[in-house]
DNA sequence: ATATAAATTTAAGCCCGCTTAACTAACAAG
DNA sequence: CTTGTTAGTTAAGCGGGCTTAAATTTATAT
């Protein structure tokens, strides 16, 4: 059997088990905060793009804008999101993340990603010299892809 | 700054991306099938672990029987479940993907992961040999990580 | 100025998934 | 055989997220 295959599949199955254990610390996660996983994409997304305006976020999920506004509300009525008018167009808002709401998705990511750090550190120097290539060739394929 | 410390970032926002674009892809293709995330899982949950009772169901999702079997319920109903006696237990469910419940989830799982063979497809003979290679120590670290 | 378009919000209603509670059927043990 | 436990189902009700439709405010263009 070709090489090119056999490494696919690997990369397949490293993604899936990733993907297992990440989703399932994730839900865990928002459950244990009281949070829908909805409300919690929405935090994240502000928390990884940065502030932006209730037609991004129905944009970006794919919802009317009626359910960004009323998903959105809940969050600022939990202290996560602040929400203020923009100065540059007074018809619009600007969403951005609180404190709280930065400290809650920092512990929750520091938390999804401890065993990430454990197995990194497992690794003998020579490994971890060879996984960083590693993860820069994909890195670069995968912009390379975007285009 | 220290090497692994660089490593383990590399590596989380390799797996950060491929979890947004994986998720997306995800949610778009549950949706054109007209079936919930929760339902999708269920699916998924029967084609990676094989078939099994309503009470795996429950445990595995951390949901009341009584839930599980209504989510199971619409799945038999929309043809992708076949919801069986068990010959050993009388009052115990086999549940197993039917025929089309496994061709649309052999769909859905090629066209998530069509990219990532795209990918590997696009390194070199050299690259692809780093990354292979990269790929099994970390397989190997996360199976001792397991115990 | 006035008409049109854009950015939100609110309200009404639907579907979904979850829970509790009550029920049926089958096994297990005295 | 009776008692208790286990597997699953059904019904009622709650809350969440989504949609459509209508309203409000502000920008834009004629």
């Amino acid at each position: 059997m070709p090489k090119t295959l056999q490494i696919s599949q690997t990369l397949r199955e490293w993604m899936d088990a990733f993907m297992h254990r990440s989703m399932r610390g994730w839900a865990r996660f928002a459950k244990s905060t009281g949070l829908s996983m909805a409300q919690f994409s929405v935090l994240m997304q502000l928390y990884h793009k940065g502030a932006c305006g209730m037609s991004q976020i129905s944009e970006r999920f794919d919802v009317t804008p009626a359910a960004a506004s009323q998903l959105v509300e809940k969050l600022v009525q939990a202290g996560y999101i602040e929400r203020a008018e923009d100065p540059s167009d007074r018809r619009a808002k600007l969403l951005k993340l609180s404190p709280a709401g930065t400290k809650l998705l920092e512990e929750g990511v520091s938390e999804r990603y401890r065993w990430l750090d454990d197995l990194v550190r497992s690794l003998s120097e020579e490994e971890q010299v060879k996984v960083g290539e590693a993860l820069e060739i994909l890195t670069r394929a995968a912009q390379k892809m975007e285009s």
